[in-house]
RNA sequence: UGGGCUAUAGCCAAGCGGUAAGGCAGCGGAUUUUGAUUCCGUCAUGCGAAGGUUCGAAUCCUUCUAGCCCAGCCA
């Protein structure tokens, strides 16, 4: 796998190495199951596992599923499905579930020594009583039971005698910190929900904060990176470690997460588009998640490299999308078999040319790659063209078809426009030309130069094509532009953000299968969709389309 | 008006006292049967600001400013 340019992490693990600090690299990648993957997991997935593997270390596939209300196992099983997808394989696979027991050992070893006590204030309460940013909270009258009736009453809490809310087991740290999550973090709290690993075994679930540093330390994780809003945690993480008597003592690590630009980035605003049926799914090509990514026609290739071309840092930016693409048109470019596909046809008809007659003609699959060899493809008297390569009154510079311009057939001959049909509104419906037999391609005819030269298929061997088309489904500058209050992001979920249009293809491309790449001359690279295709005909995702400096 | 963190080009990001890497985007130009690719050139006298230390500062010190995160029995 590729070498990641350095950071500040690699120069923190290589001086724990040369320092004799540690003497191995364990890594984690803990994701909760309560969604699914998206390209800043990714960003985590290529950290934690490729330092790792650059220091002969190991990586642990963990789920943090400490929350049986949010999680649930088709997350599970799709994000082991996108960490192998994006090409890693983990050392060990672990639930935090593993662990529900020694946690609570170590939180009964807390209450004994009198660090952890059980609380019965409400949750209003206790947010009354953690105090503010500015202003110290109180302690809680409960803080101070006894030893004694701390163990009692967690082991009741355990055996389910109380309710949803009733009472919380507690850190028992310092109210008036000016760090809040050291005023007394809850560490377990009552919840009677089934869990999708542990049944009904539990009813009392370890928090994040208290379950987290445990995991890491029983897994002998070295360095536990993750991102930079559990800075403020890292005081606590050490506490837990530390008072819950770990032999193992990890070092917390954060990064600053993957932002990109015009689209959302948060698990809680992507289920929200899923839920609320603005896409079709956790993998709809607009979203950013692995599996959307995948479906639009991203490879793990051009994911890890765009992730390790943004770099890591503790800074807090916004990577420009066109990064992003840039790198899957640079994977594709050499991988993809190019071909011709024509989006929103517009009848030729190729006056000169014997009806009734076919010619086959050769054409590299990918100039750029020629070990993928030659393919043929059909011409006769009648082929389609974009629409858009014709203009009955164009501007200056426009190097395609116009009354009395001649342009190349790619792969074929130069036609010249002579005449234009329309129907009754006046639209364009079909273009009549005459060809030069003399300019077939390859025939290394010199004679005259084009401007132009187009993409085509031919009309009676054509195999129709659903193409989808793909803009933002959020502009950050419409967001920007209206800053209202009280609207939120799904107010700014931009309606064009998929075009469904009925072309043509090559005959060549019958047999097209899910997942396959291809890059459709002028238009960009495509991946035929794995739950619209059908038997009958090939649906092709958008995945970015070909740099281009025209302009109208 | 508490605490934590971050400021290097339009964007991401190296740099760790010796004179500003790289990528994306952009802009020129050459080649081109994709207005693509490729190639070549260009793109911070400047490192959030102001002072200071030093022969020498993006790097050290001081003050200021801006942005991000934190008041879940979520992770």
């Amino acid at each position: 796998m590729e070498h990641q340019p350095s950071n500040f992490i690699r120069s923190i693990i290589k001086e724990d190495l040369e320092t004799g600090k540690r003497d191995q690299v364990i890594t984690r990648f803990p994701p909760e199951p309560n969604g699914y993957l998206h390209i800043g997991h990714a960003k985590s997935i290529v950290i934690n596992f490729g330092l790792a593997d650059d220091f002969n270390g190991k990586t642990n596939l963990r789920f943090d599923d400490t929350n049986p209300l949010k999680e649930d196992q088709e997350y599970v099983d799709s994000i082991k499905e996108d960490v192998q997808w994006l090409g890693y394989e983990w050392d060990e696979l672990r639930y935090a579930s593993d662990y529900f027991e020694e946690m609570y050992e170590r939180a009964v070893l807390l209450i004994k020594k009198g660090k952890a006590y059980v609380d019965d204030l409400t949750p209003e309460e206790m947010r009354e009583y953690r105090g503010t940013l500015t202003e110290p909270g109180k302690e809680s009258p409960y803080r101070s039971r006894s030893v004694e009736e701390n163990l009692d009453l967690f082991d009741r809490m355990r055996k389910g005698e109380f309710e949803n809310g009733s009472k919380v087991l507690r850190a028992k740290i310092d109210m008036a910190s000016p760090n809040l999550n050291l005023r007394d973090p809850a560490l377990y709290r009552v919840s009677h929900a089934t869990h999708h690993n542990t049944g009904d075994k539990w009813c009392i679930y370890p928090m994040y904060d208290y379950a987290h540093p445990l995991e890491d330390a029983i897994e002998g994780i070295t360095h536990s990176l993750c991102t930079t809003e559990f800075e403020d945690h890292r005081p606590l993480y050490n506490w837990v470690v530390e008072e819950c008597e770990m032999e193992h003592q990890p070092q917390q690590i954060e990064f600053g997460r993957l932002n990109i630009t015009n689209t959302v980035m948060s698990k809680r605003k992507l289920k929200q588009l899923v839920d609320e049926s603005y896409v079709d799914g956790w993998d709809d090509p607009r979203l950013p998640t692995v599996s959307g990514l995948r479906r639009k026609g991203y490879t793990p290739e051009a994911i890890r490299a765009f992730v390790q071309e943004a770099g890591v840092s503790k800074g807090s930016g916004v990577v420009d999308e066109a990064m992003l693409e840039h790198f899957v048109r640079e994977d594709l470019k050499m991988k993809a078999p190019r071909t011709m596909g024509v989006l929103k046809p517009l009848k030729v008809v190729i006056t000169n040319y014997p009806e009734g007659e076919t010619e086959w003609l050769d054409a590299e699959i990918n100039p750029e790659n020629p070990e993928m060899g030659m393919r043929q493809i059909p011409f006769s008297r009648e082929i389609y063209i974009e629409q858009e390569d014709f203009m009955e009154n164009p501007p200056k510079k426009y190097f395609r078809l116009f009354p009395g311009n001649e342009v190349r057939l790619k792969h074929a001959y130069f036609i010249k426009c002579e005449e234009v049909i329309k129907n009754e509104e006046g639209e364009v419906v079909e273009i009549r030309c005459t060809y030069d037999p003399e300019t077939k391609s390859g025939s290394g005819f010199t004679g005259r130069k084009v401007k132009g030269t187009l993409h085509w298929v031919d009309a009676t061997h054509a195999l129709p094509a659903e193409f989808r088309l793909y803009e933002p489904l959020i502009r950050d500058e419409d967001q920007k532009a209206e800053e209202a209050e009280d609207k939120t992001f799904l107010d700014y979920v931009n309606k064009n953000s998929l075009e469904v249009v009925q072309g043509f293809i090559e005959p060549n491309m019958k047999d097209v299968q899910s997942h396959d790449k291809f890059q459709f001359f002028r238009h960009g690279y495509f991946n035929v969709d794995p739950k619209h295709t059908t038997a009958e005909k090939a649906v092709f995702n958008r995945t970015v389309s070909l740099k281009s400096s025209f302009k109208l």
